[in-house]
DNA sequence: GTATGTGCAAAACCTTTGCTATAAA
DNA sequence: TTTATAGCAAAGGTTTTGCACATAC
């Protein structure tokens, strides 16, 4: 589960970065986190380890480690507004919101993802899928049930 | 396809909101439009039609219409960063963005939206899914030529 | 040694909000 | 007449950028 970073950075190297301490650092912060992380919790979580890391070099280290395909961006259904970062093929791309509380809930989706690549398969512009994302929105069981005891 | 707007826009009275020129006006903007607009966009045509209009009244108007259901808010792939707004029902919430070119590309997929649906009915806590989208991510047809034909 | 990357502060960007005047009901 | 809404300008939050210094190669 816990790939070693080390085998992992030299993928910079390999898109024409560099290596350098804050980028190993924003790294290590994103392998070793449990869930998807903002911006702003990247940046919190990398000042522990290096204290004199700014928040611009934050964002542009997620910029690179994207390009060098490390981390992959998401995005939450529902509000959607802020990039969350995770570490690349940790997390489901599926997520489920509920409108009135606001829980996310990860699911997995072969099925789902079949279904779409299939129905996109019809368009013979999109050649090439590589990824695929769904966010469904709803209302969660405990949000349903107090809605239900009102009426 | 064309909905006449006066059915419509009384769905605010419904919903508890006064009917205003400027709420019409950014609804019309909206349901002539082709695609999905961002709220910039949305400005830059409003003020075609009542050169008064100001960018705070757009985004108030925006929530308020989505929230008597008159349009919906969507996100792209790729980028997500700015909000699109469109009539109800318009679009297919399904799209697929060439990470070269940067084309988008809307398609249906019933298959998709069921298998998505199955494989959340595993979750009981989602226990009542409204509204499902996805994004797929790849290159399209003219950028994959042109890669093939670089190497 | 040279090009890339960093830190800081400022700017850019999109969106929201406070306030007074205006218009819908 | 009463209350919601519009317009303006200012603030808010996130992300990007310009520039001088530092660091990786």
């Amino acid at each position: 589960m816990t790939i070693s970073k080390d085998e992992n950075i030299h993928a910079l190297q390999d898109s024409g970065f560099r290596i350098t301490r804050q980028r190993r650092t924003v790294l290590d912060v994103i392998n070793q986190s449990e869930g998807p992380l903002t911006a702003e919790a990247v940046y919190q979580k990398a000042k522990e380890i290096n204290p004199k890391i700014s928040l611009a070099t934050v964002y542009r280290t997620l910029t690179v480690l994207r390009q060098a395909g490390l981390i992959e961006q998401h995005f939450l259904p529902g509000g959607h507004e802020r990039s969350h970062f995770e570490p690349v093929g940790v997390s489901q791309h599926f997520h489920f919101l509920c409108l009135q509380c606001g829980k996310i809930i990860e699911f997995e989706s072969n099925e789902g993802t079949q279904g779409v690549l299939q129905d996109l398969a019809r368009h013979e512009d999109a050649a090439q899928p590589i990824r695929v994302c769904a966010c469904v929105e709803g209302y969660c069981l405990s949000c349903v049930q107090q809605r239900t005891s009102k009426s």
